[in-house]
DNA sequence: GTCTATATTTGGATAGAC
DNA sequence: GTCTATCCAAATATAGAC
């Protein structure tokens, strides 16, 4: 089963877009990619924004998988929230180069004060909801928001500075001390 | 006493790199604010990248006198990291609409791959060092740059998120948090 | 569905008059 | 030191043949 044209340049604006930012990725660099001209675009999308909306569709759609799959994996809510803190080490070396793929694309839709940004936030919400609902489900049910904030501040933050310092080890410390806070945040 | 034409070129870039990101600032944007023609800019810069490398060294500047004065306001370490901690509230409407302007103009030069991206990791290691400094003069030798590192990305973090989901409330809250946390952390 | 050719716009940069 | 005129390259987008 072959993939579809158009599934290919949503992958490939996928990748670009993360690693090279949205608006400093061209038409030319996805064809480059694909292999295709650059004026077939045209007859899969009308715009570049909506590749850009496509693309953020394919995160969702992923996050949500992603999600899905570790709440039939793990049992227990603070298990899960620990899964989502591991993310940060299994991808430490792309957060290095790239950043985190949901901060850098709301921060730069942000400035871009793009059509998008707000689907942009939503692929942040989706983080945020499921994280509160792990809260809830671990007994923190009166500020669980505050505390799937929390998670995700910091989790943003060790990005962010991953990437300005180009330091894995640091991911390592961070997480360490993020999962001691969970331990003393759900009273252990 | 009249201001430079380069340093209003200047200033005008800071703040359209910090409202628009670097590279979707134009010289035409530049121009309007500064209202001079686009062919007058090159008397004063070679390029775009040399205005962005004088906006870097403004930022450098400023953030260094900032907290030299700090320095001489606050006696005592820890309450100069509270001021450090405090910006965040000061800043906070700013910090909704645009972000942390570290932050942000580091995470775009990365994704760009720009030559100037390690004098923009230098103005967050301005941050970093100064912070490091204030916990060993609080009393915290041993791991003085973990928690100045710490504090910085919990900052990040917050940044990110007020902006993406345009909320300063929120803001607010992770501030009594980290101010919680320091108390812990030195001990008190 | 894919291509080539091309239109159109924008943005960075240069040349030279004043 | 500032301007106008202009060049050049890149990027989005369109038209129409195959």
């Amino acid at each position: 089963m072959e993939k579809t044209t158009r599934t290919q340049i949503i992958e490939s604006a996928d990748e670009l877009f993360y690693h090279r930012g949205f608006e400093h990725t061209s038409f030319a660099h996805i064809a480059d990619e694909v292999k295709i001209s650059r004026g077939n675009f045209y007859h899969h999308f009308k715009s570049k924004d909506e590749i850009l909306e496509s693309v953020i569709e394919l995160r969702l759609e992923r996050a949500k998988q992603m999600l899905d799959a570790w709440q039939t994996q793990e049992t227990n809510p603070t298990d899960r929230i620990r899964l989502f803190i591991q993310m940060l080490i299994m991808n430490k070396s792309k957060l290095k180069l790239y950043g985190c793929p949901v901060g850098t694309l709301c921060s730069e839709l942000a400035k871009l004060d793009h059509v998008s940004k707000k689907q942009a936030g939503k692929l942040m919400g989706t983080y945020r909801d499921w994280l509160a609902r792990q809260f809830i489900g671990a007994g923190c049910k009166k500020n669980a928001d505050e505390l799937a904030m929390h998670v995700l501040a910091h989790s943003q933050g060790i990005a962010v500075l991953a990437n300005t310092f180009q330091d894995e080890a640091f991911i390592k410390h961070e997480v360490r001390q993020m999962e001691k806070w969970l331990d003393e945040a759900l009273g252990k």
